[in-house]
DNA sequence: CCCATTCATTGACATTCTTCGATGTCTGGG
DNA sequence: CCCAGACATCGAAGAATGTCAATGAATGGG
């Protein structure tokens, strides 16, 4: 299963550009492969899309299953699988989660891409 | 099986950032989704780098197949994925096929995770 | 203390994906 | 006309993925 990827983080969030910026390595492109593929899903891509313009930035379960007609386990792995992609951080506050974009990574993944 | 995608690009390749620019909607999220997927894979990343950063733009499934220790029916079929989601050209001169990026494509992606 | 609510986890199933060997297709040379 | 080389396509096997119903865990109210 796509866990983590603990440290190699950094090699995405640097300043260069992998992909047009001369030939990747294996770890490279597993590490920035692991992020592109938790966006490649059209939930996925609508969850991020939903947190992203909720007021203050993040959105708990409750209205993010609302809106996606799909059932709550459903929404519930998809969202794990963007917050083990580094994508969405979770702070449960009471009964509620709430999911917020982790800061700049939207960003490093947009550089990796620019020429 | 995911192929072609045909028209609907017009809504990747607009000025806007469907991600972060607010919700969108079933058709943009499953159209952009193709996209990552078919660069959720580190042998498809390292494909496209390979292919950037060959002399002229382009390169044949000849020195492709010699980087990447997998049998060329594998790279062949990774390169038609590439092709199917309109991030590759294939043009073919004599027996090589030459694949080169297609202008523009990544840039596209890029400015849908800008802020 | 019990119960309802919110959400995560588990187990199962069907579908899709990655990979390979085998085979087909096309091109250019002899 | 045949053959070798480059590449695509086919068919199959195993792994991974998306989805759901059922269940578990934690919180807050009465």
């Amino acid at each position: 299963m796509p866990t983590e990827l603990p440290v190699l983080d950094t090699a995405v969030a640097g300043c260069c550009s992998p992909i047009t910026g001369g030939v990747m390595n294996d770890s490279e492109a597993t590490s920035l492969a692991a992020k592109f593929k938790a966006m490649g899903d059209p939930t996925r891509l609508r969850l991020l899309s939903l947190v992203a313009a909720s007021e203050g930035g993040e959105a708990c379960v409750c209205d993010l299953n609302d809106q996606l007609d799909l059932s709550q386990p459903t929404v519930s792995h998809h969202l794990k699988l963007l917050v083990d992609a580094g994508l969405l951080t979770r702070s449960k506050r009471g009964v509620w989660s709430y999911y917020a974009l982790v800061p700049g990574a939207l960003p490093a993944l947009a550089d990796t891409l620019q020429v």
